[in-house]
DNA sequence: CTGCCTGCAAACGATTTGCACCAGC
DNA sequence: GCTGGTGCAAATCGTTTGCAGGCAG
């Protein structure tokens, strides 16, 4: 749960962009400081109404693509899941659920020998904790065979 | 995880209905049975594609009412998460979140005693699982107090 | 100087909403 | 017969894309 200091992950940034021959903006450092900067998750859009204050000339376009670009140097992840549309499932209990983050495919997970995790309390924070879900994240075969080892 | 027959969730759905005085529709059973019969998590497009099918006139909007209908009685929960924008995090390593159902908001969830859990085996089913994430889920305090008891 | 990144605006896809009609109770 | 659920189409919201111009290397 470590989050390195700014400076560091900006450095990263930079040595990241020189191996992938790519500049490092001023745009991408804006973005990625914004992202490290806050600890709620901000969605697209909120990262860019953040950028904008600073940076009044930027675009929701270039934002989108910058989370993009920060989450494939895997700078940044994607917290929720893959894809964006919504998925329902028919089981109301707490489960887990195996995701493809190629092809946003999304499965149970039945067989498996984690522990059921009890509740945690999470009262200091305010929130009543009445569930949970399980992703774990991965390639499916399918993309992994498609994509061969370039992955 | 123990899905209970599909006639016997169309009676809670009946019964469901007449607890709260709304009718109990084809389409809200067409819905149901729909999602109750796969196991992939379907988009709503994809529960639409399925029940248009079988009944040719129904629309989309109405697939997407009628899944909102069924979360809120109980009986399909939403995979991933509860909205529908794409959210960022600056942690890349596995770890927590607290996620409110009411204002999806979501944080971090810090200091929990919960095990670090081991990469399952999944390759029964060809997927190479490299990560997780834990959704807790539940009511923020803000919305809690802004609902009062009615939640 | 050159290529890629950016800003703009239009396109796109998923979801929501307003309204008239129809079906369940 | 009323109420509220449905179908349709338009609106909305988040995201993506095509293209001309600007900036990093």
């Amino acid at each position: 749960m470590n989050i390195r200091p700014i400076d560091q992950r900006l450095k990263e940034l930079e040595a990241l962009c020189r191996e992938h021959n790519t500049p490092c903006t001023l745009q991408r450092r804006l973005v990625l400081e914004t992202v490290l900067g806050r600890r709620d998750h901000p969605s697209a859009d909120q990262v860019y109404e953040d950028v904008a204050g600073r940076s009044p000339g930027i675009s929701r376009a270039t934002v989108h693509r910058t989370l993009d670009f920060l989450v494939s140097l895997g700078l940044v992840s994607r917290a929720c899941h893959p894809g964006h549309v919504a998925r329902f499932d028919a089981i109301t209990e707490n489960h887990h659920h195996l995701v493809c983050m190629h092809c946003d495919q999304m499965i149970d997970f039945e067989d498996c020998d984690l522990p059921e995790l009890k509740l945690p309390d999470a009262s200091d924070s305010g929130f009543e904790v009445t569930g949970y879900r399980v992703q774990f994240r991965g390639i499916c075969r399918e993309c992994r065979e498609r994509a061969g080892s370039t992955i």
